[in-house]
RNA sequence: GGGCGCGUAGCUCAGUUGGUUAGAGCACCUCGUUUACACCGAGGGGGUCCGCGGUUCGAAUCCGUGCGCGCCCACCA
């Protein structure tokens, strides 16, 4: 820490700083070495670095530019439930890898952080963090402080609490989570603009959300259906399609037999779900099946309940699977719904929304038995339990021959046959998911596929096959987006219902709520044309319950930046927005919303690019989540190797590749990163007289550094930063430290040698070719410096800081991540070389050279007294230029070069050597 | 069952439109090293480019096919 405390004062880093001030500048300042510091102390250097840049506003949008040098990103607002994990740091360092490129292209960037803290991951935290549930029935709590549930707590039942009270335990919880959230953002130097934060829960946000839905109400887009729904029975709430996961599940298949009223035939059917038996409204077999054909148009009768049902046909049953034959319940899955509809089915309600048997009576319609009374007495079982349960019980009874329908002995045929097959749950939820006919709000998308594809297809995406998952999710999209959701924290839906004289609510004619009065919470405004008094009473109203689909506000994520509807120039200004960065897994969620949405709304697409990540997987190549346990949390790693080497990491993967943890590639960060603080130091220690670069050796290599600029800069233009990084980490080392810092090491140090000896006589022209290595170092440092910025923010404004900061105007002076991209500027002055070979020939001399020394396994920095060097004619015509720089490096002090026609080009091989003797180690 | 991506050195990955002897880093082996850097330097070993077949003067690259891995979708009685 002694060290990297000097640096804090500028003057100590650049000590000759004022001494050239007032005056033209003859000799290049030099920093002093000692000065710097020693090693790179990751975490003052993060610290002090990331108070710089937020206090000079270097990330600020000003919105006074014109939209064509703005650059707009449509950040993803995390969702702060917690804990980082390792994947965050990866797609967050890409985004902000690509905007560190186009602000130092001179773009106006607008990179704003939100957090998408509405929702169900905080509702799930805060119910575990407090061991609270939410009860509407509670009344409000005044003042209720709520403490981190112990484990003694945790014992007991869950303490209901109101939905207000709730809400502000959601809202307690998110701000701590989002500071924490923050405070790595900040460490990792993501190049955000903090003034333009927002939270999906935010007044605006809601606002917002509440405005989008009363556009598409206005555009008639959006309708309430009862229909049946796919219903998490833990959460109690609608799941949306895009909310679905399938698991790979145990289950087994029960054979049970059936009678055929009025016959002795029976049939056997195969289910894996034979607690919903009592739900059964119909059997159905394939038209050709010859086993049952002669069974249709009869009724069935189930076994226990003895409920006669249709036996009827369908082109969709499968004669290999199973027996072949089957029951439709209401609801088993969605082609239950189907035959339900279809054939207009009876409906029977039997699971209830917690999950377990309601109580029915099977003398009353919709439910109908041929023995009433046996029916209700085995349903008296079952009533009551949840699913698992009754699953066991039924099959308990099944096993009785007692509640045959045939009187062939127990209905269950044989043993149960065990299979694993998948099912569907909801991505966070536990227990599988049911088809239970709810009221809910939809979005009509279904209608509109082609304008969707069409919307997909304007846009860029990164890398270019991303557009395949999204044509293939929307062209396959089978349900409309079910909008609401049963749950608490989130936008409430701004909607009322007029009840009738009987206190019946009127679906059909909702009240929607006004502009003006946004953000509305229904469950407590009134609305217009009622008074308070009338909530709940006959002729009165009531509010909505439900809160939207978390997705429907972060949909609106470029809508929420942009002020849509209420600051129209802001609005012109970011939107659509010109990049949207995010994982390849919510592309069927948040870019297929985010797409609809700005159809729906703008006829618009909304951002031109889409920049999608791949993933981190754990090193067995296994998707790294919570559930498994094998998450990386990123912090202690970021301690460890420096932020710049987190971000040399993730900007090592190319986008929307799927990559395996590997910590080897933060240590060849953390590598880098002190090379690059090493060789800043050497360079900008170097003296001499501000001179052109003329020298051959320095055209050469300053030849090769502007092919890097040009392909680096390409590569960026696409996206493709991790090429870039690559062809730039390989040209520093390969081309910079490794070999012509140590070409020009001997040169650039003549005039310092110079200066120190003034009894000693230098020509102009030394001075000249010493002044022109400096030169050319310097520039090379310069340009890789900024070629390395987005990658690496912090080594290289420190290095930045110490000379070249000073030297420039403008922008530059206060950091390198405003200074400019290289480019063509920087080489204007510098000449082509006489011979485009000649740096690789210089390199391939000291290689032979250097090899000899390996050879004869002595030191590199050993004297040669003598050296006979062979080459081609037109390498050795070539290395005439550069032979100083090679033979002062490989310390010889007498040669000759000899000709060798069998020698390929660049191939040089040593003939004989001479070391001089071992110099004595000074004591 | 359909789609997308992937399979290259022990490990993590490059390999552009087909073109000398297939690359890098890490790891490994040998040697060296204190005037930028041991968070170093030089040198070296290591590959049936998943298998098979085809196109071609020439294939890691193009085509076909098989196998394996990951993801998405469909099915899921």
């Amino acid at each position: 820490m002694s060290e990297s405390r000097k640096t804090d004062d500028p003057q100590m880093r650049t000590p000759e700083r004022t001494e050239a001030q007032g005056e033209a500048q003859t000799r290049v300042r030099s920093v002093d070495p000692t000065a710097l510091p020693k090693h790179f102390e990751a975490l003052e250097v993060e610290t002090r670095w990331d108070k710089v840049w937020q206090d000079s506003g270097i990330y600020h949008y000003d919105p006074s530019r014109p939209r064509e040098e703005t650059f707009v990103v449509d950040t993803p607002p995390p969702t702060a439930s917690g804990s980082l994990h390792i994947g965050h740091v990866f797609s967050y360092t890409h985004a902000d890898v690509v905007v560190r490129y186009r602000r130092m292209m001179g773009m106006n960037i607008f990179y704003p952080m939100g957090w998408d803290d509405n929702g169900l991951p905080t509702e799930r935290r805060v119910q575990n963090y407090y061991h609270v549930r939410c009860d509407p029935n509670t009344p409000y709590e005044e003042g209720l402080k709520l403490e981190q549930a112990s484990s003694k707590v945790r014992k007991k039942p869950a303490r209901l609490i109101s939905r207000p009270n709730f809400i502000e335990a959601c809202f307690d919880l998110i701000k701590e989570d989002e500071e924490a959230f923050s405070e790595t953002w900040h460490r990792l130097g993501l190049s955000v603009d903090w003034r333009q934060q927002y939270q999906t829960i935010d007044a605006n946000s809601r606002r917002m959300a509440q405005r989008s839905f009363l556009d598409l109400w206005k555009k008639k887009e959006v309708y309430t259906s009862d229909a049946p729904t796919m219903w998490d029975v833990d959460f109690q709430c609608a799941i949306a399609q895009a909310e679905v996961e399938d698991r790979e599940t145990p289950g087994a298949f029960h054979k049970i037999e059936f009678a055929v009223e009025g016959e002795a035939a029976s049939f056997v059917i195969a289910t894996t779900r034979p607690e919903l038996l009592p739900a059964c409204v119909g059997v159905t077999a394939h038209p050709e099946d010859e086993r049952y054909k002669p069974f249709f148009g009869k009724r069935a009768v189930t076994p226990l309940f003895r409920a006669p049902v249709p036996i009827f046909p369908s082109e969709v049953a499968d004669p290999e699977k199973g027996t072949g034959i089957l029951m439709v319940c209401t609801f088993g899955d969605q082609t239950d719904v189907q035959w339900w509809r279809n054939e207009g089915l009876e409906l029977r309600q039997v699971v209830g929304f917690n999950g377990r048997l309601r109580s029915v009576d099977f003398s009353e319609a919709p439910y109908e038995s041929l023995d009433a009374e046996k029916a209700n007495e085995a349903y008296g079982e079952l009533a009551g339990k949840n699913l698992k349960q009754a699953r066991a019980k039924i099959v308990e009874m099944l096993g009785d021959p007692a509640g045959s329908a045939t009187g062939n002995g127990a209905p269950l045929q044989g043993e149960p046959e065990a299979i694993s097959h998948a099912v569907k749950f909801f991505e966070k939820g536990d227990r599988p998911l049911e088809l239970l006919p709810t009221r809910q709000w939809f979005c009509r998308l279904l209608d509109k596929k082609e304008q969707m594809l069409a919307k997909g297809e304007q846009i860029e995406w990164h890398p270019p096959h991303m557009w395949a998952r999204y044509r293939d999710w929307t062209e396959n999209l089978s349900l409309d987006w079910c909008l609401s959701r049963q749950r608490f924290f989130g936008v409430p839906i701004p909607v009322w219902y007029p009840l009738d004289a009987e206190g019946e609510r009127d679906f059909d004619h909702p009240i929607v709520a006004d502009l003006a009065s946004m953000p509305v919470d229904p469950t407590t405004d009134t609305p217009p044309g009622y008074e308070e008094e009338q909530r709940g009473q006959p002729s009165g109203f009531v509010g909505d319950t439900d809160i939207f689909d978390t997705w429907f506000t972060s949909s609106l994520t470029p809508q929420i930046s942009s002020h849509w509807g209420e600051d129209d120039d802001r609005h012109a200004s970011l939107f659509p927005a010109d990049m949207r960065p995010q994982g390849h897994d919510i592309i069927r969620t948040w870019a297929f919303y985010t797409i609809a949405k700005a159809m729906l709304h703008e006829d618009e697409v909304p951002w031109k690019n889409a920049m999608i990540s791949g993933w981190i997987l754990d090193p067995d190549r296994k998707k790294m989540s919570k559930s498994k346990g094998n998450v990386t949390t990123p912090l202690p790693l970021i301690e460890k190797y420096s932020a710049d080497a987190a971000r040399y990491w993730a900007a090592s993967a190319r986008l929307g590749t799927d990559t395996a943890f590997d910590e080897n590639v933060w240590k060849v960060g953390k590598r880098l990163v002190t090379k690059m603080l090493n060789a800043g130091k050497f360079v900008l220690s170097q003296t001499g007289e501000v001179v052109p670069i003329t020298a051959e050796l320095d055209r050469a290599f300053v030849a090769k550094l502007k092919a890097l600029v040009a392909s680096a800069t390409a590569n960026h233009e696409v996206f493709q930063y991790a090429n870039a990084l690559q062809e730039t980490e390989s040209f520093f080392w390969t081309h910079f430290t490794d070999t012509y810092l140590e070409l020009a090491k001997s040169r650039a140090r003549a005039y310092a040698d110079a200066e120190a000896n003034p009894d000693q006589s230098f020509s102009a022209e030394e001075v000249a070719l010493s002044g022109s290595a400096v030169a050319s170092l310097r520039l090379g440092l310069s340009v890789l410096v900024r070629l390395f910025a987005p990658v690496l923010p912090y080594i290289t404004d420190e290095v930045w800081s110490w000379s070249f900061a000073a030297e420039s105007e403008g922008n530059a002076a206060k950091s390198v991540h405003v200074a400019a991209w290289p480019g063509e500027a920087d080489f204007a002055s510098v000449p082509e070389p006489a011979h485009e070979a000649s740096f690789d020939i210089a390199v391939a001399a000291l290689g032979a050279i250097n090899k000899a020394k390996a050879d004869a396994e002595v030191s590199m920095g050993r004297e040669v007294n003598s050296l006979v060097l062979a080459g081609a004619a037109d390498s050795l015509a070539v290395l005439e230029g550069v032979a100083e720089d090679v033979l002062g490096a490989a310390r010889v002090s007498a040669h000759r070069f000899e000709e060798k026609a069998s020698l390929g080009a660049s191939e040089f091989e040593v003939v004989s050597i001479e070391f001089a003797d071992k110099p004595e180690r000074s004591a």
